[in-house]
RNA sequence: GGCGAAGUAGCUCAAUGGUAGAGCAGUGGACUCAUAAGCCAUUGGUUGGCGGUUCAAAUCCGCCCUUCGCCA
């Protein structure tokens, strides 16, 4: 057992499909991080599932005339289909409609309510006497009592933009069949925010010095200036986790309460799924864990503030429930490194508009490691970017083929040509082959301090910056004109290009994962370096859900050996003959793409 | 209306009070192993505007302009 590694990621609502957008924002920097940790051979799980309770999924049901389980099921496999492809590592991905799921946030709930962290409020809501139910604010419309325009929803109008009261929306009707709803009183639970405003401030406090300024502006910032007041965490909704209570028949969690406990339930469903029912206390109540959480801004207050605040009122409660003799509080997060927003050629994504590059589309016609490239070096990280076609062209002909997989191929190539498929033996090495070797070997450190800080762009463009450096290297030496004179000296300098290449493999990895491991096979490398993504069907009580494992197997970062560092490259060991690791792409394809948005 | 962010080279961005930089694009050159890739050199800035603090401001403060986001 080594330093555990929790990779918590945004869970996706699913109800709308996966954009660039949202892998740039929480999905992409969640797997570069985990991958990165494997390598250097610690415990990492990374989870995560399908967000598969709230009204945006009942509201699509009603659309399209299904359940809201058929919907989440659709949506449910489509992600897991993109994420193989994109070679994201989910340790588990899997949906909060699962008995474990259900289980643990009962738990959860009733934790809180024993310690004194939740409290009963009633309030008006609209109800439908025809289909006896009440009806979430976005059933509900009318005529908003600021502009006069009917249409508006009964919490927003999409005329003027401002947020409504629901009671005092004028004329209200149900969506669904045009009944005149009426209000009612309804009592819910609300999470007491303010008993636990001082720890979490405190908890904030702790983190300030190395949190990104953005997420402690929206965390720390907003309690400092307005504090913390109770929130709902119940609704009137029949789809979702049933409030854990008798008498509070009819009524769930609010999804906003609910979803975030799947960062609990997934590991425990995983350790299940392992038959080691214990294994979760490793992540969870092991204080030595580091916990990340990678999302987008839009999820920074339930992170950075709710989420904390639950696991702080829930204390060593979960455990005692989960059976403990010991009962341990469970693990705050360590960092929660929150993305801004991408954009989509300067306009704001928008998937009702088809605004949007779609995942499993764009992987129709490209290859994931460009997508992981670009969506890398545009991340988010301190503000909006921007996914522009003629950027991405341009950048995956100048810097992914042409300084990158260029470089991987005129050496390899040059390499087999003329010592036969065995890496040279270069004897002793010149003050300019070594000079060459220790750039790359610092590199291991300058970018693993970039990767710690969740610094990755930085980590990347640096990355880029040694392949270069070895591109820089063979123009000085020109192996191709020492081999006509002295090839004992051509010997020397590919030695030199193929070792900092195999070094910058690893480097990589977690960057490039498909075309590092296509580089590793022509290097020789007889086990994959990272382990493989499976599906596997589960049943419960609530039917059947799909899981998405990542099995380590025999890969060389399964053995929990720290990989991130240089390994000295054997003289004489054999190797394939290469073929290009990227595809040079059509200045075509920038008017195609462009076509094909806003339609 | 309130709060916040951003404005730096043609483009994308860096530079947390100490000589304004990088990549791409542009221009010139030498080379040929390689996906006509790579390498060397080079052009290009009143840091949105005005004022202030300071020995020193892209950076801190005030006002204004523009763009965007969140909230009412």
């Amino acid at each position: 057992m080594t330093q555990p590694v929790l990779v918590a990621v945004a869970w996706p609502y699913a109800s709308a499909e996966i954009h660039v957008g949202n892998i740039t924002g929480s999905y992409l920097p969640a797997d570069i991080l985990a991958r990165y940790h494997r390598l250097r051979g610690r415990d990492v799980l990374m989870v995560s599932g399908s967000d598969s309770h709230g009204t945006p999924v009942t509201v699509r049901a009603d659309e399209d005339h299904a359940t809201p389980e058929e919907v989440y099921k659709r949506y449910h496999v489509g992600f897991i289909e993109l994420f193989q492809k994109l070679g994201l590592t989910y340790d588990i991905f899997t949906s909060t409609h699962t008995r474990t799921h259900f289980d643990v946030a009962n738990k959860l709930f009733l934790s809180l309510k024993e310690n004194g962290y939740l409290y009963t409020e009633e309030s008006k809501q609209w109800y439908s006497p025809a289909q006896e139910r009440f009806l979430p604010d976005r059933y509900v419309e009318g005529t908003c009592y600021f502009c006069g325009k009917t249409g508006a929803r009964s919490d927003q109008c999409d005329h003027c933009g401002h947020l409504l009261e629901a009671e005092k929306l004028i004329d209200p009707k149900s969506r669904i069949d045009g009944s005149t709803p009426e209000l009612r009183e309804t009592t819910h639970f609300y999470l007491d925010l303010e008993k636990l405003e001082e720890p979490v401030t405190e908890f904030l406090r702790e983190r300030q010095s190395y949190w990104r300024p953005n997420v402690i502006r929206q965390s720390l910032g907003q309690i400092e200036t307005s504090g913390l007041r109770g929130r709902p965490i119940t609704r009137d909704l029949y789809w979702g986790v049933p409030v854990p209570v008798e008498g509070w028949e009819g009524k769930c969690m609010y999804v906003w309460f609910e979803a975030v406990i799947g960062y609990l339930s997934s590991v425990v469903e995983w350790s299940r799924l392992h038959d080691d029912p214990e294994a979760w206390h490793h992540w969870w109540t092991n204080q030595k864990s580091r916990a990340y959480y990678c999302i987008g801004k839009d999820n920074i207050p339930f992170h950075a503030i709710i989420w904390p605040a639950e696991l702080i009122g829930v204390g060593e409660s979960f455990d005692e429930k989960m059976g403990a003799a010991d009962p341990q509080p469970l693990v705050l997060p360590y960092d929660v490194p929150a993305n801004e927003f991408m954009n989509l050629e300067g306009k704001k994504l928008s998937g009702s508009h088809n605004w949007a590059v779609w995942g499993l589309d764009f992987l129709e016609r490209y290859d994931p490691d460009p997508l992981r490239y670009i969506l890398t070096v545009n991340m988010p990280e301190t503000r909006d970017s921007d996914w522009d076609w003629e950027e991405f062209y341009q950048r995956n002909n100048n810097e992914l083929v042409a300084t990158w997989g260029n470089l991987v191929n005129r050496v390899l190539a040059f390499a087999f040509k003329h010592w036969d498929g065995a890496v040279p033996i270069p004897n002793e090495l010149r003050e300019g082959d070594l000079a060459l070797l220790q750039t790359i070997r610092t590199g291991f450190k300058t970018v693993e301090r970039y990767l710690e800080a969740v610094k990755l762009r930085a980590a990347l463009l640096e990355a880029m910056r040694l392949a270069g450096e070895v591109n820089k290297f063979l123009d000085s030496t020109g192996p191709w004109f020492e081999i006509k004179m002295d090839k004992d000296a051509a010997a020397k300098s590919i030695y030199t290009a193929i070792q900092a290449i195999d070094w910058l493999k690893m480097i990589f990895a977690p960057f490039l994962p498909h075309t590092c491991e296509k580089l590793h096979t022509y290097l020789g490398g007889a086990q994959p370096i990272f382990g493989q993504l499976v599906t596997r069907e589960i049943e419960d009580d609530l039917g059947t859900h799909t899981v998405m494992l990542y099995e380590p197997g025999e890969s060389l970062s399964a053995a929990g050996e720290d990989l991130w560092q240089p390994f000295e490259l054997v003289p004489g060991k054999a190797f394939k003959q290469p073929a290009p690791l990227f595809k040079k792409l059509d200045e075509s394809i920038v008017a195609e793409e462009r076509a094909r948005l806003g339609n």
